[in-house]
DNA sequence: GACCGGGAAATGTGATCACAAATCTGTTCC
DNA sequence: GGAACAGATTTGTGATCACATTTCCCGGTC
């Protein structure tokens, strides 16, 4: 065998820009209404145009963005409709993942949960907003790969990404101090086995947040 | 006011592109496995390769195209356990999708899909597989667009555009003059009101089709 | 006959350019 | 003072090109 395996040796440009703004938005630190431009990604990436075009259609394909008639692109503004439908969707996808990962977790997952866990309180304290969007999703993630469900995975976090510019403004809203209340009672039902208990946990978890932007 | 209200004179080639690829891929017009090139696409519709990139961009990021490790584009081949977790995806979204809609289907709704029922069964007498299948979304559409939740309709097609390569496949194996069984009893539950008795329909519908081909 | 190798053709990637449309800006006019 | 207009600038779109890599095909070797 003549090729050595490198199993990704330098991702395509188009790509590295993609990721850098799916996890800028997922992270919520692209405003509501922000909009930008193809050159000037391009500039900030060391890129010409043409992976900047290409990322972009990407994150509009997810719903990450939208352009305008003019083909403008900037992040959502989102109605409480819209935030009431995207919660509905993560309240379905999120019980269905959580309750096919039940069978499947290990001890091992239940102490990585805790783990990160632990680092939510310490983003919490910090008042550190990217910080807790981002433990509190590496939570979500960890449960749900358990899943063995790739699609539904990766329905989950487009609707984390259509979220992701309102998720800044949400952690404005909530207690400074709110331990991950939910998360306990996930990880506890998850110890018990008890999987009624996990589908409610779950429930309450992914739309508490939300139902405060809604009112 | 100077400027005439022109909603959309010329699409971008990109977004005719796009379209024309998407219907006959959720049409289940393009086998899968089958590959793409740029330049191929590009001549077929009469563009340079940057259009045509641009939308397969856009299909990848929706599911219904993969692309390898060497950039090249195909249909997606479709493994068993992802027809599983298709199948629940859409029973998971068009329940809710259906229940959503039932307090708003007034009487011209279900007449219009005793209409299009009327064309599935014609296109099953006339063994035309692509218009089976546009008929069938076409009627789960209807429906779900009387529940005004469009982030939600979005991945229920999303999850179509998924099946399409195998939806061919599917037709295959159903019994030549199957009649539309369960949109019979869509409609019924409708007309009655009956909020459980649809949403079992819905799910017996969505799951009837890819639980033959799984086994 | 099957496997391997090398060259030719095909393919994806990214940069650059021209063009049209949209947006911005500074000035003028009421 | 504020609205309207015209020119300048910015921006998205799509075509074209060069380049590296992959794929394909044909001939040779064991």
């Amino acid at each position: 065998m003549l090729i050595q395996t490198r199993p990704d040796p330098s991702p395509a440009a188009h790509e590295r820009v993609y990721r850098g703004l799916r996890t800028r938005i997922m992270h919520g630190e692209i405003a509501p209404g922000e909009s930008l431009t193809l050159r000037g990604i391009g500039r900030e990436f060391g890129v010409s145009m043409t992976p900047a075009r290409e990322s972009i259609r990407r994150l509009v394909a997810e719903g990450a963005l939208t352009l305008s008639a003019s083909g403008r692109v900037s992040t959502p503004e989102i109605t409480n409709d819209r935030i009431e439908e995207l919660a509905a969707l993560r309240s379905l996808l999120e019980v269905e993942l959580a309750s096919r990962a039940l069978p499947r977790a290990h001890i091992a997952l239940i102490d990585r949960l805790q783990s990160i866990n632990g680092g939510i309180t310490e983003m919490v304290e910090r008042h550190d907003a990217v910080g807790y969007i981002r433990s509190n999703l590496e939570f979500h993630r960890a449960l749900y790969l358990r899943a063995q469900a790739p699609a539904m995975l990766a329905m989950a976090e487009t609707v984390w990404l259509q979220l992701g510019p309102t998720m800044r403004k949400l952690y404005g809203r909530l207690r400074r101090s709110e331990p991950p209340h939910y998360h306990r009672l996930i990880i506890a039902a998850l110890k018990a086995g008890d999987e009624p208990g996990l589908r409610l946990a779950v429930r309450m978890d992914v739309t508490q947040g939300l139902r405060l932007l809604t009112t």
